[in-house]
Formats: structure tokens, C-alpha cells, sequence
DNA sequence: TTTCTGTTTGGAATTGTTCTAAACTATTGA
DNA sequence: TCAATAGTTTAGAACAATTCCAAACAGAAA
């Protein structure tokens, strides 16, 4: 018997109302949904489509304008952050936490590096007129040709 | 009085013309033109609509589409590279060796980062059904305030 | 030259995302 | 408990970047 998913099983929202909470942002319906689809399985990468995709197969009627509100909210709040590896399309990221990314370029999908198993060693300085905002560190992969179907 | 530029006012076309045979394709009007101004001017990170801006300043007549499909084919032939940055544009580099990147969030810009000044310590494994395509080093920059206008 | 095939082009189409303005709903505080 | 208020959702239009299309065009080869 797990004490976690026994909480979650009472207050199946109390992860995602703490988090909405800390942003300042209203417990609606749609992002309480949407929320728990995001944290409630780990750490996901997922794209505005494919969450619509799945709160649409769980009966939960959220219009693609909130879905894509809701991860512009969740972002900018620290709630996610958004990946960039692939033109055309946005990435969102359940880990806000300091670490960098495998992309597999044959089906377009996002792995995470944890953040000390990669360092840079002589990181160059920011020209004086800047400050480092974020280092992305992306490992693009391609499927090796005895994995391929 | 300089060799190099001597060369290039004799025969302005002679270095893409060289690129366009090395890749296999033929040396149309528009693909010169556009080499031109991609390769006759040290490394460039331009997107298709920069190009297309700047060969229409020249009196260059290249349609949209063409710009587009040249750079996608430079880019398959491994005279640009394509470098995401951001979401929803794509830029294209004239430097295709080895070398990561600042980026300026302010004003959407690219700079090179040399390829020996920052090195990856401790990279991780691939997956073992994946073998490394690149390596993307991306340095986000904001401009600090005393250098806002 | 003629033929052949690769290339260019304008315009339509597609894709991902944002905008708009009206309908709805959570929150507040009488 | 109920307005009043301000934040939220939504359908659909609008947008921006890019690709597609089929017809005209232009290098290359014969
Ligand atoms: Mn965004
Ligand atoms: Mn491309
Ligand atoms: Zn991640
Ligand atoms: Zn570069």
C-alpha cells in the first residue's frame, strides 16, 4: 500500500491546486485537468497537440486555445518550461529542474539528461553587455540502423 | 591590395559555383545569387525571409519558394546547417563546422561560439539503440539592463 | 537545335499558434 | 447568499512560417 497514490486516490487534485496556488492562478476545471494529466506521471515532454490529444481521450472537453493558454500560464509561472529541438513545434517540460535533453530526431521525442551526468567545461563568457539566461544542451539522436524497423 | 577580394571582383561567382558542383546541383541564376550572398560574406545566421529580404535589396528577383528550397538544399548537402533556436523559425548557418551558440532572446540573434572554447565534459551514453547525430550547445543571453535602450 | 530533366514560380494549402470578443465562472465582500 | 468584478474559456478568425502544386522555364546533353 502506497501512502502517495493513497492521497492521490482522496485529493486526486492536491498536487496540481498546490502548484496553481503558488502561481497565482485560478483552480479552474480545465487546468485542474490538464495539470494532472501533466504531473501526475512524471516527468513528461509533451506538445500542445498531444495534450489536447489525451484530455480529449479522457472525456475532458478543454478547447485547444486553453490548452495552449494553459502551457503559456504554466511556463511563464515556472510551472513548465518549454523545450525548443525541432522547427515548427513547442515542447513543454514537466522538469523545471536544471538538466538537458536526448532528442531522438526519428520520431520527434525528448529524453532528459539529468543534470550532473553532462557538464560543460569551460563555458565562454557571455559577452559583457549580456547575462546567461539558460544553457540548453541537446543530443540529438538517431536511431541506429539494426534498431530500425 | 588584397588577393582573396581580387580573385572574387575577377570572378564573383567562383567560390559557389565551386559549392554548387561539390553538391551537385546546378549552377542556376538564382542558387549563384543566393550563395553569393550567403557565402561572400564570412559566417551568416539568416532565416529564409532575411535571404529573401536581402536579395530583393539587391534587385535579385527570387521568389519565397525558392529561397526556401535552396536553403533546404544546401542544407541537405552539408553547405548550411540548420540551427533551431526558437520556435516557429528556422536559421540557417553558413558555418558548418563544429561550433555551438549564443543566442540573444532580445533581438532573436545568433553568434558563433568557437568550437574549442567550450568543451562537454562527461557525456552521457547514447541509448544503446541510438548513436549521436550532434551535439546542440545553446547559450541563451539577455541583454542586462544598463545596456537596454 | 532539340530533347530532357532539373528548377523556378505564383498561388494555394498546411501547420502550429495567437487573437478576438462574447459567454462563462471563480472569487470577493456586502 | 448574492451581486459585482475580474479572470477564464471558447469557437472561429487571423497569422506566420513553411510546403505543395502544376505550369512555365532554363541548363545540360545529345
Ligand atoms: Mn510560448
Ligand atoms: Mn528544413
Ligand atoms: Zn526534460
Ligand atoms: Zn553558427
Amino acid at each position: 500500500m502506497d501512502k502517495n497514490s493513497d492521497l492521490q486516490r482522496q485529493r486526486p487534485f492536491a498536487g496540481t491546486l498546490a502548484r496553481l496556488k503558488s502561481a497565482g492562478l485560478r483552480p479552474t476545471r480545465q487546468r485542474l485537468a490538464l495539470g494532472k494529466l501533466l504531473f501526475d506521471a512524471g516527468d513528461r515532454h509533451v506538445t500542445a497537440e498531444q495534450l489536447h490529444g489525451e484530455a480529449d481521450a479522457q472525456g475532458i472537453k478543454v478547447s485547444l486555445a486553453t490548452v495552449y493558454n494553459t502551457l503559456n500560464q504554466f511556463s511563464t509561472s515556472g510551472l513548465l518550461r518549454e523545450v525548443v529541438v525541432a522547427p515548427g513545434r513547442s515542447y513543454f517540460d514537466t522538469n523545471v529542474d536544471d538538466h538537458h535533453h536526448f532528442f531522438y530526431e526519428d520520431d520527434a521525442t525528448l529524453q532528459d539528461i539529468p543534470g550532473d551526468q553532462i557538464a560543460l567545461a569551460a563555458l565562454p563568457d557571455a559577452p559583457a553587455d549580456a547575462e546567461v539566461a539558460r544553457v540548453d544542451v541537446i543530443v540529438r539522436l538517431r536511431r541506429t540502423d539494426e534498431n530500425r524497423s
